[in-house]
DNA sequence: GAGCGGCTACTCGGATAGCCTATGTCCGAGTCAAGACGG
DNA sequence: CCGTCTTGACTCGGACATAGGCTATCCGAGTAGCCGCTC
């Protein structure tokens, strides 16, 4: 079980897009910003803009800027848009199959083993949804020289 | 993202030892109580073996028995016996490459994007160990009929 | 000089290969138990 | 009748194919801006 890397780029990449300010930024500049594989981080922003959590602008000048402030991005939004919504422990109900399942009658409830893999799952959605991405801009901004850096880097 | 399915295995597996007694089942049996393939549950086994989650008894009459009760074995030893120990959110540190790496001065702290991927992932690790598999049992047994099933099926 | 049309270059967007891990399978080493044999 | 040895079958254990998904790449559709032309 190991997250796309596709989230950590694309983290990095929301954060940059935001000290940059308002205007658009292609992929490939911000792919060179952290010397990334131009096309991937392209369809990684795609995803992001599925989500809705940036904007696509097409044609010369264009690329993609924030569809919202970085407070009202939470680090599930993110990891939602790159990986899918689909549960990560998924329950094929094997509790039907086989001897047991045979033997036993049609199951009422939902499976046991599910419902306490899901309680996990749901404390690691909170955690991520309680963590904006202006909560992360803020660590940063304690080394004041970042945004000058990224600004001067994204040009 | 998807977990490994092993787990599930793991865990149905590892309940129906605790419910056909102590003496040792063979793998064979344990995969036909639910349609599962012998030989990949049988590795799934020797993976839960090395965590010292159940002890393997070779010879015939051998199998897999429990290594302590089912009190003493959490959601998250189950994981961690199956998917490893490495951590979900793996950091490549792209923060040093390309040109912000470039412009940047060597990074003194820890990675913020990483920290915050980092506490969500502690808060799923802490949810995995605060339930163990003797609550599940106790969510099953509300059925009382689960328990002779499962003896008769692995007679 | 001002307005308009065409063109170019640059961007996103999706369709297309490659690789790596999870999945699934197979056969060999080790071990216990039963049965045959000898005392 | 009892003890011992041989044999057999059954189990775990690890080494070997396979497949699906993440990773990476390429090329086409669309658009904004620029340049030249015309009035």
């Amino acid at each position: 079980m190991r997250m796309a890397k596709g989230v950590e780029w694309a983290l990095h990449t929301l954060l940059n897009l935001d000290m940059t300010g308002g205007g658009p930024v292609g992929s490939g500049q911000l792919a060179e910003a952290h010397g990334l594989s131009p096309s991937y981080l392209n369809k990684q922003l795609q995803q992001l803009a599925r989500a809705r959590l940036v904007v696509s602008v097409p044609g010369p000048r264009g690329g993609f800027r924030l569809a919202r402030p970085l407070e009202a991005i939470t680090l599930l939004d993110v990891v939602e848009a790159i990986e899918g919504t689909a549960e990560v422990f998924h329950c094929t109900e094997i509790r039907c199959s086989g001897k047991i399942g045979e033997l036993s009658p049609p199951p009422t409830g939902a499976c046991a083993v599910n419902a306490a893999m899901r309680r996990a799952e749901q404390a690691y959605h909170q955690a991520l949804a309680a963590q904006s991405l202006a909560d992360i801009r803020a660590e940063l901004d304690r080394s004041p020289a970042v945004r000058r850096i990224v600004r001067s880097a994204l040009n």
